[in-house]
DNA sequence: GCAAATATTCAACAACCATTGAATATTGAT
DNA sequence: ATCAATATTCAATGGTTGTTGAATATTTGC
């Protein structure tokens, strides 16, 4: 597999400046939206001259991009996971599977979800982007998942897809808000008890009805 | 009542040249985002000069909060009319009324949750702001009606704090997302199809469960 | 119409931004 | 040790931003 052209070998940190350059950003854009984060703060954060993240990912908006479709892949990879785990047993508890390691995926990495509602905008390049990479795969994942659950019941509840949809996007900025709710509903600060809330009142309540 | 000190007499037009600024933002500011929408584009959209604002808001977060409390007292109020009209029904009744009136004050002005959508950031002064000036007494307000009609039918619902939260946030960031939404889902370009929509998941679904 | 007060514009500022091309450092094969 | 290739830094650039102080226009009481 000789793809290179030159004769010297590339260095093997590669990888790592880039790493902490993604973590940085991810944490930035995440916290301040893309807008109000500048190169030279996430330079900075790395460790790294500004230059380097340009040469990189060839400017802003393509280290944006990188973040999400890494973001995407995960995403997804930890979805087929759920799914594949919970092959065998019925349509409606493959939902809850899903459901669940969904949430735990949001949990488990809230830079996320805040990034994701901070760029669904209406005017931008990203959103469309996102849309596609993020939000559509998760949608028809999820739709595939609750019709099958319905027909299993004889049931076909109304809105379904809007209300699965809201389910996903209630999900994420629920997680993303988290902080915030803190101020305005107690017991926000423990993990178990938010994970508990956000599974009773979003999956039991919202999206399986 | 001679509260100016000069002997000349203010334009009449004043408020004129303001409310084609403050129209023109949050048009811009729902739209972009904060940081990336320039005094010089909203001045552009209001045909005034960039200075112009600056001398009229005292800066661009002025003119951001100037924004925001406005919409945030229109809500109020509409919220209040909502509660004088159904003064003699049942908890459970006003309830329903409180949550009709938010749904339909954010399908008429959607400039506002998108706002809101946006500038829900983590670390930012104009979110504390958002939070008092908006969450804060809205989520008040449903508490207050949700626990009264809860009593109301002897009921003490899990999670009842967590639940309007998210009622209240789901509301607000489907309407923002409705375009988003009609890419997904199907139906939301009609206004009466949404709203029923709307008013089943998220009110009788998620709050009135 | 004069004068005072406010509204609006004009011009300029300093700060910051992302990006680029040249210069340097580091790596690994030979 | 040498050399080529890549990684990283340095320095500069053109553009945009929000704000400010001076200049002009407009309004209104006298």
């Amino acid at each position: 597999m000789t793809e290179r052209r030159g004769r010297g070998r590339p260095r093997e940190n590669d990888s790592d400046t880039s790493a902490a350059i993604s973590r940085a950003a991810l944490q930035r854009f995440a916290a301040q939206g893309f807008d109000a984060t500048s190169l030279r703060e996430i330079a900075g954060d790395a460790g790294v001259d500004v230059a380097l993240i340009s040469y990189r990912f060839g400017g802003k908006q393509g280290l944006w991009k990188d973040i999400v479709s890494q973001a995407g892949t995960d995403l997804r990879e930890a979805l087929e996971r759920a799914l594949d785990d919970s092959e065998t047993t019925g349509a409606h508890k493959r939902l809850e599977h899903s459901a669940h390691a969904f949430l735990a995926y949001l949990l488990d990495r809230p830079e996320v979800p805040r990034l994701l509602l901070r760029d669904i905008t209406i005017d931008s390049d990203r959103s469309k982007w996102l849309l596609e990479t993020l939000s559509l795969p998760l949608h028809r994942h999820f739709i595939e998942l609750a019709q099958a659950a319905a027909e299993e019941r004889d049931k076909t509840p109304a809105h379904l897809e809007f209300r699965v949809a809201n389910f996903i996007y209630s999900a994420a900025s629920t997680v993303a808000r988290r902080e915030r709710l803190g101020k305005l509903v107690g017991g926000m600060e423990d993990d178990a008890q938010f994970a508990a809330a956000l599974e009773e009142v979003l999956v039991a309540g919202a999206l399986i009805p």
